[in-house]
DNA sequence: CGAATAGTTGATCAATTGTTCAACTATTCT
DNA sequence: AGAATAGTTGAACAATTGATCAACTATTCG
């Protein structure tokens, strides 16, 4: 009974496993999905991410925009930066943040049309 | 000075401001997005997904795979029910989960492509 | 009924996360 | 150079999360 230490099921289906296991991604694949995705899994930067979406703003923009401070918004910026999912432009003390690509905006979009029924 | 509560600067660009807030879509849209993203956002719960796009599995199928208790597995489940992206079935003492829409597929596929460059 | 199996649940605990605060860097202007 | 402004950073803290364990329910079989 090799699954004797994870599962003392009986039932196990283990063609349906085998076959499944054999198809599924690399796990370091799933692993980078899992931390894309933790970057949409969040309201403020789902806000910032929506609100970039429709123009270049400043941290000060969006600070104002969502009521919340420079440091906060400049704190999750940084991981939307890390992630790839915003590029920036310094323009003197200022800077700009946009989308990174268009993809960014189809992957909100798809997830908002499964929200919208 | 309305904004000096929170962001101190003095180039806020207020007609951008102003235009992207009219445009803005719900809080509570927005924040049953980043509700929905967060079920994504977790490499456990990423890998039980794409296993059931390739096939329904019960609750030990899924614990062999993964290398996981079927506590864990049954509670992640859960969570993946309440969100609707998961739906089961019972036969008997076993319960078959399968992805609830091709919506669901789509998401993961979507996100996928961008992890994959 | 009682034993066995599949799955669920609640409490607990460690790990991760998001915001705040204060101090910092970078750039501009005089 | 010095003051002012835009933005970043790290530490700290509260809040959330995911796995584990033990106890529980539900179904089948004898």
């Amino acid at each position: 009974m090799k699954n004797a230490s994870i599962c003392d099921c009986e039932v196990i289906h283990q063609e349906v496993v085998s076959r499944i296991q054999a198809q599924m991604p690399p796990k370091a694949d799933l692993a980078r999905l899992g931390a894309l995705y933790k970057m949409f899994a969040d309201s403020t930067r789902i806000n910032m991410l929506f609100a970039l979406g429709y123009g270049e703003m400043c941290v000060c923009d969006l600070a104002v925009l969502l009521g919340m401070t420079k440091s906060a918004i400049s704190h999750q910026l940084k991981s939307l930066r890390l992630a790839n999912l915003v590029h920036s432009r310094r323009e003197g003390q200022v800077i700009y943040y946009t989308l990174a690509d268009e993809h960014v905006r189809e992957i909100l979009n798809m997830g908002f049309e499964h929200v919208s029924e």
